[in-house]
Order: structure tokens, then sequence, then C-alpha cells
DNA sequence: TCTGGGGTCCTAGGACCC
DNA sequence: TCTGGGGTCCTAGGACCC
């Protein structure tokens, strides 16, 4: 193997301290050292404490918390409301510092990112890491936690044992140790209900859980349960991935509404507003979806998701209505509706999904660059969503379409036939 | 006075094909 | 003669994370 894998990799997992609370106190020190909140209004039901200041936690606040039991535990809660844009904004600034010292930088949200410094930091990886610290807090006022590790899960627990403001090296021999003792669900990757699993089991600690029967693991837990067994034993081979950040899977919004509604029109509304966003976002990205998914959330918080393959991969806002559309009035109870959402799924990009568009070409005289052509004339003269009329079709429509495929005649070839030459 | 919004990954059953 | 077995695709739900 390569010199970097005989000695070990560094991995550095940088998580930024309650950021949302830090980012408004940087532009409005007044905010400094005071109990605050990030939560939105109450009034609209979206009242849910999403980062809470360590002076908050400290008197009972934690996300996600309702915003009226926060205020009950600390009356003196300054409360602000979300302001993503400048999160955003913030985030960009603190990975620009990471990217400073390596570009193996895996940005995994808004707030966190792995580092790859093996190479970059070979024998002074706790002096980089207070650096890094150091300018995060200099450059932007922004306080982080730094777990340094031989890999990405023991980066991100390390990371996690001192905070705000904390550097911990995590060694593997020092697992047994440090660990071990923990209870399981304060093991990332463990939730609430699979750390009940486990407690029936017997399992309670990291320890318990890494010196388990693998394959007995693997038989209660699937797969997930033999990766739980492995990260328990500090186990974990999975690279530091920059690209990973742009390789989306799917792009969605939902919105909870203040008052539950049982108006169809006002539903229409809803979901105009929110396949228009998406739809903006989708453009930015340079996506388009071969599947759509709506959410509803009924009055008693009953979720589902119902969604559809698409014949075509769509991404104008019409399209994406049309199909969240078709999906409500099918799958509605006429119950009332709390929360209203589309996704957008299957995500190709803009140039693949023209060259899906080949399935048009039952003419194999047509070139690629003929028929991408074509397309564009199609698109300029009928708008993008003739072109990519599939989010119509019903499932009725697109099994009578499969059925016509099968019989060797097909409505894409008509398409094809009616606007493709007719009108070039 | 209840419980946001953005995601990823895994599972499981049924349809369908060979 | 009465029932195979592997593989893929599609859909829905659940667990988890920030």
């Amino acid at each position: 193997m390569n010199h970097n894998r005989r000695k070990g990799r560094i991995i550095f997992h940088v998580d930024m301290n309650s950021f949302y609370a830090s980012v408004e106190a940087a532009y409005d020190p007044g905010l400094k050292g005071k109990p605050l909140a990030i939560a939105g209004n109450a009034k609209e039901r979206k009242g849910i404490v999403v980062t809470a200041s360590y002076e908050a936690r400290a008197q009972g606040v934690k996300p996600p918390m309702p915003l009226w039991e926060a205020k009950k535990q600390c009356p003196e809660l300054v409360v602000r409301k979300p302001d993503f844009e400048k999160y955003r904004k913030a985030s960009q600034e603190m990975f620009r510092i990471l990217y400073e010292y390596t570009p193996l930088v895996e940005p995994v949200s808004i707030d966190e990112g792995y580092m790859d410094v093996t190479e970059a930091a070979t024998n002074n990886a706790l002096s980089l890491a207070k650096l890094i610290q150091e300018r995060l807090v200099k450059e932007l006022n922004l306080p982080s936690s730094i777990g340094i590790a031989p890999n990405k899960f023991l980066a991100k627990m390390a990371s996690d044992m001192k905070k705000p403001m904390g550097i911990t090296v995590l060694r593997k021999r020092e697992i047994k140790n440090i660990l071990w003792p923990m209870k399981t669900q304060d093991m990332h990757g463990i939730g609430e209900k699979t750390a009940e699993k486990l407690e029936k089991y017997g399992i309670f600690t990291i320890g318990d859980l890494a010196q388990s029967d693998p394959d007995q693991l693997k038989e209660r837990l699937g797969i997930g349960g033999l990766r739980l067994y492995e990260k328990a034993n500090g186990i974990d081979l999975r690279p530091v991935d920059p690209d990973a950040v742009n390789e989306f899977k799917s792009i969605g919004n939902s919105t909870t509404m203040p008052e539950d509604i049982t108006d169809s029109a006002k539903v229409r509304k809803v979901l105009m507003n929110l396949a228009d966003s998406v739809a903006r976002r989708m453009r930015k990205k340079e996506v388009y979806a071969w599947n759509v998914q709506i959410t509803i959330r009924y009055h008693d918080r009953k979720t589902i998701t119902r969604s559809r393959k698409l014949q075509y991969p769509v991404r104008s806002h019409q399209e994406l209505f049309d199909a969240s559309w078709l999906l409500f009035e099918k799958y509605w109870t006429r119950e009332p509706v709390r929360l209203l959402g589309i996704t957008a799924m299957d995500l190709v990009e803009k140039d693949y999904a023209y060259k899906q568009l080949d399935l048009f070409s039952y003419k194999k005289d047509i070139k690629d660059h003929q028929l991408s052509s074509a397309v564009d004339s199609i698109r300029d003269k009928f708008g993008e969503s003739i072109l990519l009329k599939g989010a119509q079709l019903s499932k009725d429509r697109s099994d009578q379409l499969r059925d016509q495929k099968r019989r060797g005649t097909s409505l894409e070839k008509d398409f094809l036939r009616d606007n493709l030459f007719d009108n070039d």
C-alpha cells in the first residue's frame, strides 16, 4: 500500500457551535452572552427552537423544542427568526478558510465538514486545528469544535466531546477507554429507535456493541447493524469525498400552513408556490427530475408521501405543479391538511436529460447534434411544458404508453413526428 | 401551547421479466 | 403440472442527522 495507508489518515471534523445563534451574535454583539434561541413564528405554528446559544442551553433550552416550552424554561430568552441567507454566507466564508489548507474538504451540512489533512499536516495536526479554530474566531467571530482522528466516524465523535471551542484528539488506542463507556445513543447513527432495540438485546454502551456478535447484529438491524459494529470498533474506511457536496439526489420544499386547510383551491395555491421554489432551485443547479413526490401531513400529524415516476425528466414549475396536483387529487383523504411538500427526485443533469430525449429518435439518421438542436427548437416554439409533458401523464396514461411501446407504436413517435418535422 | 424544514440511506413488497 | 428463483424497477415508509 502507499505511504498514507501505512501511516494512517488524519481526519478533522470541524463542527461550528450553535451555528445560527453564533452567526446572529457575530452580526449583533449585543446578543453575546445572552440566552438566545433561533425560532420561527409561533403564530404560524413554526415556533420551534432550531438553535440555542450555550447560555440558553444552560437553562434547559435545546432544539427542537417548541418555543412556548423554551420560554417557560427560560423567561429571559431572546428569540430571533432564522435568516438562512445570512447563515449560508457565513458558511461559505467558513469553508473558504478550510479550503485554504487542503482541497480534501467534505461539507456535510451548512455548519460542519470533514477534512483529510494527512498530507497537509503530517506531524502538526494539533497546531493546524488550533490555527483553523483561531482564524474562525478572529475572522468570522464564530466558535467551533474540532475532532482529530484516523477516520471520519472517530473525528465526528471527537468533535462532540468538547463544546464549545474544543479540540479533541481521539486515537485508536483510546477507543476502549473513551468511546466504549458511552451510551449507544450518543453514537452518531444511533437514534431513539435503534437505542431501544439494542437495549432489548442487552446492549447499552458502545463497548457492548463493539463486543457483540456481528452476525446477530446484521440479522437484527440489517446492514446498518454491521456498520455500527465496525464503527464501535473504531473502523470506518469511508474516504473524505470533496465531490459529495455536488451529488445531491433530491430537491424539495415543504411548508406548514398557519392553519389546517380543507379548501382545495388553497391547496392549489400552496402547491403552486412550492413548485415555483423547487423549480427555481432546480434551474440554479441545472437539473431535471424523473420523479416527483408530494408530502401531505394531516391535522393529526399523520404524514404520507406519494410519488410518481415520469415519462420524461421535468423542471418547470408548471410541470412540477401538474404532477403534484395529480398526486394530491388522487390520494388526498379530504381531511384537514397541516403541511404540504413537493420534492423533485431522481435528478439528472441538464445534458443528461437531453440525452434521455434520444429515446425520441426512432429515426436513426438523426445525429446527436441535430437532435439536440431540434429539441431546442421545440422548446423555443412551444416552451418546456410541451417538450417535457410527461409530468402530466397519469398512471393510466403511462401504462397505455408502455403497452403501445410493446406493440411497436409509440406516442413519443407521434409526438416527434408532429412536432419535430412538421414545424421545421 | 404541542412538535420546522432540509436532506440521505435502507427496507420491503409487488410487478415484471427471463 | 401446479410452481423456480434471480434480478430490476417502482413505491411507501421509517430511521436518522443537522
